[in-house]
DNA sequence: CGCATTTGACCAGCGC
DNA sequence: GCGCTGGTCAAATGCG
């Protein structure tokens, strides 16, 4: 491709020169001829002849010279120009053999982006590259992000999300949640984050992953809620969500010695949303944060915004089930209305000062005791995709075994799961510029595709549903699956506005919570550097390592849960050791 | 005294 | 059927 447009791009140089030299030539021919009319019959004269054809003689020479050089330039234009069509046969032919599937899938991607209904499509060129990446708005586009997202904004503010903004900004032509399709219904949502953590997963658990799936689980149990699930960095007891929560039990789960606490809603008696909040095994740092259920009263903005992440996440897992039987293509039977603009939000509080903030990791997961989304806000995107091998993209991507679809970057710990049911998409870093959607360069496409494919080959093929099917009409299906679905991207949206803002609410948790929250937000938001006019990820990256680092390094030992002070008032551990 | 938290007991679901 | 585990209950305890 890129000879391609070098190629093209010096065909026109030489045309021009040629032409040029043409028009001296003209020029000289006509000089040649008027100069030939212009002959003195005086004796006087015949000097004057002798001279006027010794020049034209020199001329003519000159002219047969520049005739040659003009003949050798055309012939070298026609070698250049059959070369260039040579070139661009051999690269047409060669290009759906490198990634056959990635040319099937071009119509489906430009029918899938008409149907997403999104305001700009890509040009014809743009349209050819496929993206199967989440990830941040280059420094380019990003202005032009913001600026729709403005106008945007004052639509969503009628909406449910108070001056936020979330969506999927991919260009995915997929659709199928047989990847989904493929969770082990005996697994359940705790089992599914130790194996995150652990990065194991039992031969048994796989075997029988490959025997049922969601619709099963649905159906076995039907009364099982969807869940909300947040990972992040916290060093306080419990985040501030703008909800009144009582602590009504603590377990002791199993493969984490971090107890695990059990929180229900107070604002209303009868409520029966349920909050858990247990911190990671492997990093005590991070806090992982479960909603479940519906609030049947009213709320504070952020405490609606968990509501309608549950609710969203149940209707999304609702969907993503029965629209596995409909098998690819046309699975995505949500609306398409939906912008799908990036996997990025404005906030109008003061932490994010309405730019936008990408998630480094989110996950649906589904498991037989509770459909879960979870959102992973402890791994930012660190490295540009574009900048990085693909052999760390795929590393990154097969890092984590979370079940299900997850937008990852960042490596987090175990080894590739050959047993998980993950499809993993790479988070990535560019953006594309009209349609806002993400879009890289071709090598990076293939890199990502490439490594998604590769990934889900050894990731999702337990079941011979999934078997039969071509990988990337398997990454398809389920991209496609979440990209069109909106309520993923409510749901995130709703989740994670509830922890943007730390201002107001009738919250009972400790400011300090919110606070901290907030630098979390702050500290993964690339928000940093481009506010420093600098929009790219490596800068981000830069200036996030350092008080990452220092952060981590501070945290000092995680107690269990059981550190809060009183009235539902939790202790940030800084406090706890100033004691 | 009222309210929230703690903590052991209990129950249900699941695997073996 | 038994054991394990997650989830919930409720009495005891602590705090303002």
């Amino acid at each position: 491709m890129e000879a391609s447009k070098t190629m093209s791009s010096s065909i026109p140089d030489v045309a021009e020169t040629l032409i040029e030299r043409k028009k001296v030539v003209d020029i000289r021919n006509s000089e040649e001829d008027s100069s030939s009319n212009v002959s003195s019959p005086n004796e006087d004269d015949q000097v004057n002849d002798k001279r006027q054809e010794d020049h034209l003689k020199s001329a003519k020479a000159k002219m047969d010279a520049v005739r040659e050089d003009n003949e050798r330039l055309k012939l070298t234009l026609s070698q250049i120009l059959k070369d260039y069509h040579s070139l661009k046969m051999h690269f047409h032919s060669t290009a759906p053999q490198d990634e056959p599937t990635l040319q099937k899938n071009r119509p489906t991607q430009t029918e899938f982006f008409q149907q997403a209904s999104l305001p700009d499509l890509p040009t014809e060129e743009e349209s050819d590259l496929v993206s199967l990446s989440l990830g941040r708005l280059s420094s380019v586009v990003e202005k032009r992000e913001e600026k729709r997202n403005n106008s945007e904004k004052n639509h969503e503010d009628h909406g449910k999300l108070d001056g936020l903004e979330l969506g999927l900004d991919c260009k995915f032509h997929l659709g199928s949640t047989e990847v989904m399709k493929n969770q082990s219904p005996k697994r359940s949502f705790d089992e599914s984050k130790e194996d995150e953590q652990n990065g194991t997963c039992t031969p048994s658990k796989s075997l029988k992953t490959a025997k049922s799936g969601d619709d099963e689980i649905l159906q076995q149990n039907p009364l099982k809620k969807p869940r909300v699930s947040i990972r992040a960095r916290c060093d306080t007891q419990s985040m501030n969500d703008g909800c009144q929560w009582r602590k009504y039990g603590q377990k002791i789960a199993k493969g984490n010695p971090c107890p695990r606490a059990y929180y229900r809603c107070t604002v209303s008696s009868s409520c029966p949303v349920r909050k858990q909040v247990q911190r990671c095994a492997q990093d005590m740092s991070v806090l992982i944060t479960t909603y479940e259920g519906t609030h049947n009263h009213p709320l504070s903005g952020k405490a609606k915004a968990v509501a309608s992440a549950t609710s969203s996440a149940a209707t999304m897992l609702k969907s993503g089930s029965s629209t596995s039987q409909q098998g690819i293509g046309v699975s995505a039977t949500s609306s398409t209305s939906t912008n799908l603009t990036g996997f990025n939000f404005n906030s109008t509080n003061n932490l994010t000062t309405s730019r936008p903030f990408y998630f480094p990791r989110a996950s649906i997961s589904t498991s037989q005791s509770h459909p879960t989304v979870v959102l992973d806000l402890t791994t930012p995107n660190i490295i540009p995709p574009h900048n990085k091998p693909s052999s760390t993209l795929f590393s990154a991507m097969s890092s984590s075994s979370s079940t299900c679809l997850n937008f990852s970057s960042t490596p987090s710990s175990s080894s590739l799961d050959s047993k998980a049911n993950t499809l993993y998409v790479p988070w990535n870093t560019e953006f594309h510029s009209r349609s806002g959607t993400l879009f890289n360069n071709r090598n990076h496409v293939e890199a990502s595709y490439n490594n998604s494919q590769a990934y889900i080959h050894n990731n999702v093929q337990t079941s011979p549903e999934v078997q039969n099917m071509h990988m990337t009409d398997k990454i398809a299906a389920a991209t496609k699956a979440v990209a069109r679905d909106p309520t993923f991207q409510s749901a995130l949206a709703a989740a994670i506005t509830s922890f943007i803002g730390n201002s107001g609410g009738n919250t009972q948790e400790n400011h300090g919570s919110a606070e901290n929250f907030g630098q979390i937000f702050h500290l993964y938001s690339p928000q940093q550097s481009t506010r420093d006019g600098i929009g790219c990820a490596t800068s981000y990256v830069n200036k996030l390592s350092q008080p990452l680092i220092s952060q981590q390094k501070n945290l000092k030992s995680f107690p269990p849960l059981s550190f809060s002070r009183s009235k539902s008032t939790p202790m940030s551990l800084d406090e706890e050791s100033e004691k």
